[in-house]
DNA sequence: AAACTGATTGACAACTCACTCAGTTTCTGA
DNA sequence: TCAGAAACTGAGTGAGTTGTCAATCAGTTT
């Protein structure tokens, strides 16, 4: 493994550990077994690291997912694949996530590449549940009014599935199996509409 | 205002927009019209601050949600209003969910105080949640198998949709009615079971 | 007036941080 | 074999960090 594959590894880690601004360069360095100015030859600077790790990992994320999405036929079936996806790949990148997680954005600072980098995967996950809702429209495994809105509440929910399941704040082993159940039942046609009780 | 109030004010809000480690004593001090070291005199550490900020917000918004949910005698609707709070909650006290979204624990120190608060804080509304579900079961306005599970899921869901909303990474105004109207379809009786295409 | 109180100040110590750079080692291909 | 390029080193820099502390000050009590 080069250098600065070490250095990603290391970072990787400590940041999803630790957090980004918690973690010092000279603390990755050491844990990639180089030189403090190796990381700088390597990367323009601390940020460039941490930016590195955010591409490689949302690019991994939407591949898989489509690859995911694309073996399945039934609009019911893609959201189940999407929804069980999300608990696999954080198992299988838990640290990526975690960084993912651990970001949240400056409200003033909206131009950060960081922030635009995960808002557009955000928009682009939400289109991809788009898309599975409609296949399930069209062939009748799925109810659904609002085509957009539901998309981005099983988006929302499919986030804070994730969260709980890295934090471990809730002791919920079938997390994910709970909110596929969840989500079959309020997608699943012929149930009857919104009671005003 | 006292100077301490004032201290908490602009810590509140430069941590809310930054980040903890992102905002420097000096900073605060400076915000708040007061010596860097008054700061000293009023809390132990930088920690102190954060932590006045973490319990004082966490106990309004447990009391709040708890007075909410009283004032609604059906199972439905007391789920429903636990959701809308959260978006009524989130509204008035942006700054202060701003900082609890953004904490991230440390996997491997669990004993951290904040930590521990947040996760009691969880389970106590997770516990509300679910005597809330156990209320609709017995009133017949909420059909569900796993409560726990089911409890756990709804909690999740309001976490995301909190964060969607704080981040405004989805252009989703109705994001938190969307929820409602899933929640209702998802927890509705008489409803059709899991179907496994 | 003298003594005491808690609040406040700002200079300061001790330390950490990201980043630089002059110099060294290792690689590469002709 | 060797020159030039690329990779690497680690001491050094200056800015910034948290937290301390002796001194001051406005009130209040004795």
């Amino acid at each position: 493994m080069g250098r600065k594959q070490a250095i990603i590894q290391s970072a990787t880690r400590l940041f999803a550990q630790k957090g980004f601004a918690e973690t010092s360069t000279a603390e990755i360095a050491e844990d990639a077994g180089v030189a403090h100015g190796t990381l700088f030859y390597h990367f323009k600077n601390k940020r460039g690291i941490i930016h590195e790790i955010f591409s490689m990992a949302g690019e991994a994320y939407l591949q898989n997912l489509k690859n995911v999405i694309a073996r399945k036929t039934t609009g019911i079936t893609r959201i189940e694949a999407i929804i069980r996806f999300n608990e696999n790949f954080s198992r299988d990148h838990i640290q990526q996530i975690r960084i993912f997680q651990r970001f949240f954005p400056d409200p003033v600072e909206v131009s950060d590449p960081e922030t635009r980098l995960i808002a557009s995967l955000q928009q682009q996950v939400i289109g991809l549940i788009e898309k599975s809702l409609e296949t399930g429209l069209a062939d009748g495994s799925i109810a659904c009014k609002n085509i957009n809105e539901t998309a981005s509440v099983i988006h929302s929910l499919i986030f804070g599935i994730t969260h709980m399941n890295l934090t471990k704040a809730i002791n919920t082993p079938q997390l994910t199996e709970g909110a596929i159940a969840f989500c079959r039942r309020a997608l699943a046609p012929g149930g009857q509409d919104c009671q005003t009780i």
